[in-house]
DNA sequence: CGGCATCCCCTCAGATACTG
DNA sequence: CAGTATCTGAGGGGATGCCG
């Protein structure tokens, strides 16, 4: 049974908890700002914009993205298969925000990295 | 020797990676939210407060805040002990971001979770 | 009260190989 | 090309116990 207590509570309900969870990983994002700077990508032209994501992972984060409708998904029944994918509109609306979280980054990495060492060297 | 492609290449210097490599995990944007509703707060509160989040998460996941600048720790000695968390100017300054996205979260939770029982029934 | 140290489980992500 | 299938190791994170 789990704890119930604050105002996070009630995975099934809290949006907060909703998102992080599928938001919260290591790729999504990465993935959203990528199709977001172009109208569509195949898998393999995602793969290397990423880099460094592997293609197990690639595929469950695309699937995630899909069931969640910020990703649309389509196949051409070519030899050799073609599969695009690009945003949504409700994934352009998501990528607004994102975007003002990547400013936010922008704007305050290098004091971030500074209050890191001076905290590491404490 | 890690791969080094692609647009979100170098961890050191992206500040997508930079920024995701700490607020991508479980608990950091649910302490940020918490102690953005208020002036301040001890470490059992935040605990209360979250719910669900185990004392050795909450540790590690303030030290990671505080280290950096987003969340400040002043400790009382007094007995018993009294430590007291508060969101920095630049936690505040994110916090505006991430109700941004929390904002979304609310809007869009009923319209996500449809997609995704739609998905799963196919 | 507010931690840190230890133990331990078990998931998740990487590597590799294979398929339509 | 765009994936699946399988194995495996690292480490995230919970439970517990101790300390200033």
């Amino acid at each position: 049974m789990e704890k119930e207590l604050g105002i996070f509570s009630g995975y099934e309900t809290c949006p907060v908890r909703n998102v992080l969870d599928r938001f919260g990983d290591k790729w999504s994002v990465l993935v959203l700002l990528a199709l977001g700077g172009v109208e569509k990508m195949r898998f393999n032209e995602l793969y290397k914009t990423i880099g460094s994501i592997s293609q197990k992972m690639l595929t469950s984060t695309l699937r995630v993205l899909e069931a969640d409708g910020l990703v649309s998904r389509t196949i051409y029944p070519e030899i050799p298969p073609r599969v695009e994918y690009k945003l949504t509109e409700r994934g352009k609306s998501l990528l607004v925000y994102i975007h003002g979280l990547v400013g936010w980054a922008k704007e305050n990495m290098e004091a971030i990295k500074e209050s890191r060492e001076q905290f590491d060297r404490r």
